[in-house]
DNA sequence: TTCAAAAATTTGGTTGACCAATTGCGGCAA
DNA sequence: TTGCCGCAATTGGTCAACCAAATTTTTGAA
């Protein structure tokens, strides 16, 4: 199926608002009306039902399902490659800059003691890390937990798809030979100043030293490092 | 087709993994490991495919496409209701604090001379609301415009499900008979003064003015107000 | 023996016929 | 007149046959 059907589907119920309990025509009346074959409608409204949009009945019809609510965030794609795709490195950095402090913040006033130790070895396993794409694993491994260690579900699930385009958008970038980081490699120290903060329950140290972290990563990145 | 299909091979996929590379048996050979008929096994593909999991090639295959990166996303729930029903009004706003404030600063610096006309526009058209639901509709769409004004694709993109996910919180509170949001209503002039902070393009200002605006809203969530 | 083109095979994609579930209507009995 | 049941029509779902694209193998010429 190109995305020619489903996004022919979209298009069309975007312009059929209707109550949330829109029945659409039958398949076969609406596929003929789109310029689709029944098979591609089909394929399409299954996409749709498999993202919660519609629900399908047999013998009774095709509905809407809230459409209100439901459209306001079904449009946004959580194709991690799709947003990584418009996404430069300083965008995933703003995203970043945005969400993270604020999760630091709420992670020094909520975190378990598991949880900081677990940060804890994170932080030095990676300073011992064999090469770059171990480092970045235990890296979004780090911000990961601490992002879990905050409390809130729904900053936790924006900060899952930023970390996910974020990765994406550094694989684009790592070159395999590069080796590994040097001991001097700034985010080794910011990263144990942030647990130190956390550890200590100091929540506007954490959100400093978050913000720090990332400024840091920034400049470095401007800088062309 | 029953959620069974796209399920079975889903955990498939978990307990086979492979490379970034890896191929699927062709159809006509998984479909009977996986004691699905072909056409099943094919709608589930369909689904996997348009997440962006796997990628499809007529004469060539079905190819798995980057799972350890888009694994970290595709278990995020996107569904606004799934989110709604694990979130409550304050972690709604929690997440409201940290994405706004920012978006609010960049729309100071992004926002072209007709979007803050728009937003002018909205403000006022607040203030004249007949009744809440009118209110609500033209907040979200305040919003929504001051996070499209930012200029950041991928912001743009969380604060859109975070303003689905505040909009069925709120409407699971809202209760029809409350007439209309009266003259006093704290939010009209802050929302004038973030329009304002705009106008004046002050980053800064702007800003405090949202982050004033998010605190006021949650002092008079938590008062009952 | 090697290389290029043609043929055969393999793979995912489409189609019309048919199947399964639901709804609505008409007829009949109380 | 009302309520219930059976049947036909309508609706979404499935299937085997066939189609389209890619890959592999075979053939023929140099």
């Amino acid at each position: 199926m190109s995305g020619g059907a489903l996004s022919r589907v979209r298009s069309w119920l975007a312009s059929e608002r209707r109550a949330e309990d829109f029945r659409l025509p039958p398949e076969r009346i609406l596929a003929p009306q789109l310029g689709l074959s029944r098979a591609e409608l089909r394929k399409a409204l299954l996409v749709l039902e498999a993202e919660g949009r519609l629900e399908r009945k047999v013998g009774s019809g095709t509905y809407l399902r809230q459409a209100s609510d439901v459209e306001l965030a079904t449009s946004v794609s959580t194709d991690v490659n799709v947003l990584a795709g418009r996404t430069g490195p300083l965008e995933a950095m703003a995203a970043r800059v945005a969400l993270e402090p604020e999760l630091a913040q709420m992670a020094a006033l909520h975190a378990s003691p598991k949880q900081l130790l677990e940060l804890r070895r994170l932080e030095r396993e990676m300073r011992a890390a064999p090469d770059w794409s171990v480092y970045e694993d235990l890296d979004a491994a780090f911000h990961d937990l601490i992002a879990k260690s905050a409390g809130n579900p729904l900053l936790y699930d924006l900060h899952r798809i930023v970390n996910g385009v974020r990765r994406i958008v550094v694989w684009q970038r790592l070159n395999p030979s590069d080796g590994a980081p040097q001991g001097g490699y700034h985010s080794f120290k910011e990263h144990d100043d942030i647990v130190s903060a956390l550890e200590r329950r100091d929540h506007t140290g954490a959100r400093a030293a978050m913000s720090a972290h990332l400024k840091s990563t920034i400049a470095a990145m401007t800088a062309g490092g």
